[in-house]
DNA sequence: TACAGAAGCTAAAAGGTTTTATCAGAAAGT
DNA sequence: ACTTTCTGATAAAACCTTTTAGCTTCTGTA
């Protein structure tokens, strides 16, 4: 009807229709600075019959928060990165805040233009995501006036990061292996310059002491089913249960066992990690495995970002966050 | 050293540095206005000593144009998804525009809620995407003053959709069955209520006429291994090739015609959808199957809200984008 | 000499909000 | 009757940038 017909409604149109003063609306509407009652339920009530919403970039520019946060990852296929980043974006909508998502591709400059467009942005903060806990990050977030959290990714010494714990989870799934009874398990894993590989083999070592055997190799099918054709190739004893590194791994050993007429988890029982449901749900039999959490993982770093936005001060290090079995049928 | 020393320099420390008013550098640095050659170098060159870019906030607050849009997606697993939003993403951050990433989850408080927080932020388009090309998008964002683009998903009458071209792509798969010599092609797929389903199903009939077989079922491993079960328990001909609704149906099929003996491709050539490398990698033979080019997808939406997002009129309708073929052994 | 036109620069407005400082008026205390 | 205190409201500054309109100064032409 007015002049300003197409666009938002400002807060100018609601003072002018509740007939106070624009500072008097915008102190009505935040509940700050003195108002009578009566008056501020009549911008409140007037401002929604209008549908008016403050105008983010003006507000943003002038507290100096923008209320948005960018997450940097290099994982274009989003297996990982999606899960956390929905956790993280499930948290912070609920305080006002949205999240930037910039996905690098691995490319040093793409991750710079990236960089550079966020701090433009004013973003409050950074969330820094890769596709191995052990990858270093860009050199330009070290030396930042904005905070950055290091997710599923290594950060500096002084940073914050939240990581699965992948000892926990190997010790989860070996007790669980432990607790149905069986006594020779052996760990077939991925590669060894991982990280997270090597934490988890050690947990493993650690519980089975010195009979324990670990085969490293490929994050891959195929290498799960190499290695049970290594094992059974062998003479010796054979083990009664398997935990493997990944579900793709322990897909690979199930189809190996189930070529070699062994039956799971009657004799030989297999754990797997990730629970990556398109693999876990589908092998013969179902999968159990161990879960990482990722949504979690992004909850909780969607929480530490703005907690750091607020000037709040966080314990640097890394933070472990628990994984959990999902018991299916193979073990 | 200055005062100003924390958070960022602005154009006003540009100007008084180059000893200009802010007008001037204002023009100098975009390339606006009048300004002498030998001042526009000098106030280019100061302006990168001092490490200056200017606050996108205070650019789009008074430009209304935020070059800022958002993607609002049902799909937390992120296999349609990321690859779709790592598209958009890689086309628009060379046009100095970022992305929203918000995951609804399915929940329409939750979907309300992000769009609002989009408008608030003044984006200039957002882009829609779902898991299913039929499943209809909320109700609020038929009537927004800002461009909607539909990926991967269905949108109105006069609205702009890209897809993709589910026709094409099985025809491609039934023609390269066809020209490597096979003539009793099946067809295995999923759900007959997904209406990319139905596409294919149709595309298909249509290259083997009456001859053909359809079975649908569902979108999982389980259902290609008991379609294959169906086929061998029934007397009759058996059919030399298969063509399959998705990569997960391929892999029940190759590993239900392992168990009978039967050879891949020799006996009966598999080809697949999806090309999800996690499954069509690594089943045994590798397999043949057909890429929707998500990426590209992505790619043509962001161009598309780019233009809208300027003014340019884009003729309505749903694009097709060719899915194209990825040849391993399975066929 | 006078004047048109152009070149180069700048002051000021605009964009939408929050916040500070101020002001008018009423109530309360002396 | 006069000051003090309090309440409720507001004008104006601030955030940072782009753009419009205007102001000098200079060159060239009549």
């Amino acid at each position: 009807m007015s002049d300003s017909d197409h666009g938002r409604r400002t807060i100018r149109d609601v003072a002018k229709a509740a007939g106070v003063s624009i500072s008097t609306a915008s102190n009505a509407l935040n509940g700050t600075g003195r108002t009578n009652a009566e008056t501020r339920e009549k911008v409140k009530r007037i401002a929604d019959e209008l549908g008016f919403r403050p105008n983010a970039l003006a507000r943003g520019l002038l507290m100096k928060r923008s209320h948005a946060i960018g997450m940097l990852t290099n994982d274009t296929y989003g297996r990982l990165t999606l899960p956390m980043a929905a956790g993280v974006s499930e948290i912070l909508v609920d305080h006002g805040v949205s999240l930037f998502l910039c996905a690098t591709n691995n490319d040093p400059r793409l991750a710079k233009l990236h960089l550079d467009a966020l701090l433009d942005r004013q973003v409050d903060g950074i969330i820094f995501t890769a596709t191995r806990i052990d990858l270093e990050p860009p050199p330009e977030l070290l030396k930042l006036r904005v905070p950055v959290i290091y997710a599923f990714a290594q950060g500096p010494a002084d940073s914050v990061s939240f990581h699965p714990d992948d000892a926990q989870g190997a010790r989860v799934a070996v007790q669980h292996l432990q607790s149905i009874g069986r006594t020779r398990i052996v760990h077939i894993t991925g590669e060894e310059n991982y990280l997270a590989a090597r934490i988890r083999a050690h947990a493993y070592e650690d519980l089975v002491g010195p009979s324990g055997q670990v085969m490293f190799g490929e994050w891959s099918e195929e290498w799960g089913h190499s290695a049970i054709d290594e094992i059974y190739s062998q003479s010796g004893p054979k083990p009664d249960a398997i935990f493997c590194g990944s579900d793709e791994i322990a897909r690979g050993v199930i189809d190996a066992l189930r070529d070699r007429g062994i039956s799971i988890p009657d004799d030989v029982a297999v754990v797997g990690f990730d629970n990556w449901e398109v693999v876990s749900k589908q092998t013969r039999p179902p999968l159990t495995t161990i879960d990482m959490q990722l949504k979690e993982i992004g909850h909780r770093a969607g929480l530490a970002i703005l907690g750091l936005s607020r000037q709040e001060k966080l314990e640097p290090g890394i933070v472990r966050l628990p994984c959990s079995i999902f018991k299916r049928n193979s073990a």
